[in-house]
DNA sequence: CTTGACCTTCCGGTGACTGGAAGCTTTATC
DNA sequence: GATAAAGCTTCCAGTCACCGGAAGGTCAAG
């Protein structure tokens, strides 16, 4: 199949299948016309990267995911290690934001909001040694 | 002052701060030798883009807090409106990183993480259809 | 007078794409 | 057979907020 069908079964823009091959996540292979010709497990594979990047792999943890699926002498270990390394680097992210948000929340609050210019926010950025 | 005790008393890189004249963030002097002199000022307003930024205002989000700042006749309106928008846009992220965190969380959980090849994670990457 | 610290500009790279231009091929319609 | 629309190709540039490094000028100390 063509790259819009591929696209439409993974979910994934033309762009960003082009971008995959480019850095060697897929390989398709090519009609006489220069055209990429996509395979089933082509697709499976783009399936698969995609699904690891909507829960936040980076693409390179992407290539050593999908490489570990392939392999079948790999050990699970490996993917949970991958994962869970991951996954603490969300929850750093999360607690980073979370702390941003309730400073945040706590200025947004103090301000009136109204057509004078008294600002907690502006004020706190100005001088923030009282926090 | 120089460059460098301008770094030091805003925590700033020096290369952020050559960035942030770049992008017209601030601007200041320049000596007989090219070197930039920077003013009380300046140095009070690149800190003040670095609270922001701390915060996780974008770059143009602190433009427009430090123009507000510095304007005398502002309504604290236009600031609390940057900043909810910012505190919802951070809201945001954190409940999609939560939502990754947490099928990531019962991906790890469910894999044993030993030599053997099963792998949920792989599984799940492979075929997603029972999420 | 040289050493080392500091300063300058400019270029390139980061991650993971996205948009757009210029130019093929294929398919459908007249 | 002509033409138009859709779909494909490559390549270039831009995103965001910087960071690293090269090549070279300047300044204070010994």
């Amino acid at each position: 199949m063509n790259i819009k069908q591929a696209s439409e079964r993974t979910g994934l823009p033309a762009k960003t299948i082009r971008y995959y091959e480019e850095i060697g996540l897929v390989a398709p292979g090519r009609g006489s016309n220069g055209y990429r010709v996509f395979s089933a497990s082509d697709v499976h594979n783009l399936a698969f990267v995609g699904r690891a990047r909507m829960l936040g792999f980076t693409v390179e943890d992407c290539r050593a995911l999908l490489l570990l699926y392939q392999d079948s002498a790999r050990e699970s270990a490996e993917a949970k290690k991958i994962a869970e390394a991951h996954l603490r680097q969300i929850e750093d992210r999360i607690s980073k934001l979370r702390e941003m948000a309730d400073t945040l929340g706590q200025l947004v609050a103090a301000c009136a909001g109204d057509q004078r210019p008294e600002c907690p926010i502006l004020g706190s950025l100005a001088a923030m040694e009282d926090r």
